[in-house]
DNA sequence: TGGGAAATCATGGGGGTCAATGGGATTTGA
DNA sequence: TCAAATCCCATTGACCCCCATGATTTCCCA
């Protein structure tokens, strides 16, 4: 269960668009044969997930304060503006028309793995901004500290398997 | 059961209202068929949640002190204005004439997932409001803490199944 | 190791089905 | 008895299922 890579796919003129086999493949345990998508905060493009990412998020807002105005707001623009999206038997998906028009997608789509989510671009969008973060990451000489091997779930480590995980 | 998106239907001259597709599938597992309605004290909306929910915030309800200001004012705002609204043969609810005025509810409602609730709103009271909690993530630079998965009820991770949990 | 066969994946499009809606008819209840 | 709620059926348009084709990739064997 995890998002990697770029994957350009065609957005056909139903609006329908395939799912990367890969991505398909990482979700395959999933009850929901299908993707969530709602509208990136920061970026002109979309933030994808799992059935069972968007449980944890609702899960975890009802941990915040029932009431609060921060659970609210973040309720009303994920949960609210987010699109669950089954595919059709070839594995695709119909792009809402709002979707298309927020990320300025044309003809084509970038399905951009971020591990346990992805993203939605178009295309000639990412690419320049995909360069200038290569970039600053490598003039920043950033290094990611790594979890131990220890603290990783049960079935992300080699030689483990959790009892009912088939992938 | 996760009530997510913004869908956008019609009031007609009865005062019907389709629940969505999506809702009402979230639903399916409830005994009653149909959903609850009350007045949010904080928006000009209303809030919607299920059968099981509501017995959810009528036992939180028991749990503060069974005289305080506090309880009694929820339990009135609440549970005091609630409708039990169920389904007609096409999966439509009679919005009452107080509700839709509380709400001022025009000719269309939205429908919008909170997760575990939902709410119901006039469109274009909507849309402003849902863009200025956009803003406000944005600037607040708001990310969410994401439970952990084993924390999360079953059914809500892949691989698991709900047989045992109706919730 | 190269090349060809076979399976898999991506794409295009037709048509059937079902959800959303509108309105009439019948029943219920005050 | 009247009003309101429920049932029933018709319409329509969006979505989903199906199949066909083209493009890859994978696999197998020489």
């Amino acid at each position: 269960m995890l998002f990697t890579g770029t994957h350009i796919h065609k957005l056909d003129r139903k609006g329908r668009v395939s799912v990367p086999k890969r991505f398909r493949a990482a979700l395959d345990t999933e009850e929901f044969a299908g993707i969530y998508l709602y509208q990136s905060h920061k970026e002109s493009a979309l933030e994808g997930c799992s059935h069972s990412h968007m449980e944890r998020i609702a899960a975890s807002l009802d941990e915040l304060d029932m009431f609060s105005d921060e659970a609210d707001d973040l309720a009303d623009t994920i949960l609210g503006s987010s699109h669950m999206l089954p595919y059709d038997g070839e594995g695709r998906i119909i792009l809402p028309a709002e979707l298309i028009e927020f990320a300025r997608i044309e003809d084509q789509v970038a399905f951009v793995g971020r591990g346990r989510t992805f993203r939605l671009w178009n295309p000639d969008i990412f690419k320049p901004l995909q360069e200038a973060s290569r970039t600053r990451t490598l003039n920043r000489g950033a290094t990611l500290k790594l979890k131990p091997m220890s603290e990783l779930p049960k079935g992300a480590r080699p030689g483990t398997t959790t009892e009912e995980d088939a992938s």
